[in-house]
DNA sequence: GCAAATTAATGATTTATTCAAG
DNA sequence: CTTGAATAAATCATTAATTTGC
């Protein structure tokens, strides 16, 4: 377990959020240069690839105009798939949860986006799931938890409200999911987790 | 509402997960894995943001990053607030729906927006959230309905009739969140999705 | 030691629920 | 009430971390 290679060793500046995932090789420092200004613009659709479902047998013969560029052996994941992120984007983004961000408004995200930038290639969106998910999955355990302890003193805790009321809205490029109408008519909501 | 996050001193992470991954990636071999090809297009979603700083109890004033919103919101006058559709809108929209569409991708849904943007002041997101609501509500709909028929029995409130207008103006505000905590919700999460 | 196979995490979407404007 | 907007819960899907057989 814990293989400690401290080949590197810079990243350890965090001994609390020490080891999560070790996963280094990010770019570290870009210089910046902030080509852009970033004046406003904050609205506007960005229009990205289109991914059509089945759905119909369109499907546009057009190969397809994606990136790619087959660089993907870069500063590290840029394989396209989903977005992995470094060990100092974690800490930052549990640095800003802990300090009580918890659903981060439009211009909080970019300006998190920006910072984060500067350790690896992520995205808006990136930063608006993970304190998403960080929460959920914050609150299940902690739940979880509780109800280990039912004797236990230390409840507390209450799952602090949240709801800012921020807006945004993420577009989807529904994938090729599911799509047959599960039949599943009872899907046991709670599966093997324990529902009170 | 709980504004108490903040002094959250000492969080602690998970004993038995000190450490989550810290294997550096092995080569793992390309393989690709020929079976799902995923065509890789990587789908850049588009986070969506815009800005409308009051219209709420504001809070969270958590770290600095609040600082310059408020600067335009005038972006959406006349109205301000929410969406208001056209009956040609509406009249698109729902024809689109009953096509089948359901949850339009970005691209269509630019589209769409490009569409009846000739008829009013739209913006991507309402198309978006349209579809969404419509979807559920026509479910709900639906569902309420088969099971009405076993009664047969008026629910009262005969919808589409009377007064569509409402009266009485909503007291508005003054609303009080409840939590669903403690009530067993039984969500009857199965159901019969009908597609056309 | 190495990879395929398995498992645990967690990023990304979809669905259900809630709030509140009109 | 109707329904646009927003959030949370549930679910799906993919990748990293482990385990296992050789």
């Amino acid at each position: 377990m814990k293989v400690h290679h401290f080949a590197r060793g810079f990243w350890e500046h965090e001994p609390s959020l020490g080891c999560k995932r070790l996963r280094p090789l990010a770019p570290k420092l870009v210089t910046t240069t902030t080509s852009t200004a970033t004046a406003a613009t904050v609205n506007a659709f960005d229009l990205k690839r289109f991914i059509r479902p089945e759905s119909g047998p369109r499907k546009l013969g057009s190969s397809d105009f994606q990136k790619k560029e087959s660089a993907q052996v870069e500063s590290q994941q840029a394989g396209g798939t989903r977005w992995n992120p470094t060990q100092e984007q974690i800490g930052i983004l549990e640095m800003l949860y802990r300090g009580g961000m918890r659903t981060p408004n439009a211009q909080q995200i970019e300006q998190i986006t920006a910072q984060l930038g500067k350790y690896g290639k992520i995205e808006g969106k990136n930063v608006f799931y993970w304190f998403q998910n960080h929460k959920a999955r914050e609150r299940q355990k902690q739940k979880r938890n509780s109800l280990g302890l039912i004797h236990s003193h230390i409840i507390s805790t209450s799952p602090t409200t949240t709801t800012t009321a921020t807006n945004y809205l993420l577009l989807s490029t529904s994938k090729k999911k599911k799509k047959i109408a599960d039949i599943v008519v009872q899907k046991k909501k709670g599966k093997g987790k324990i529902e009170p």
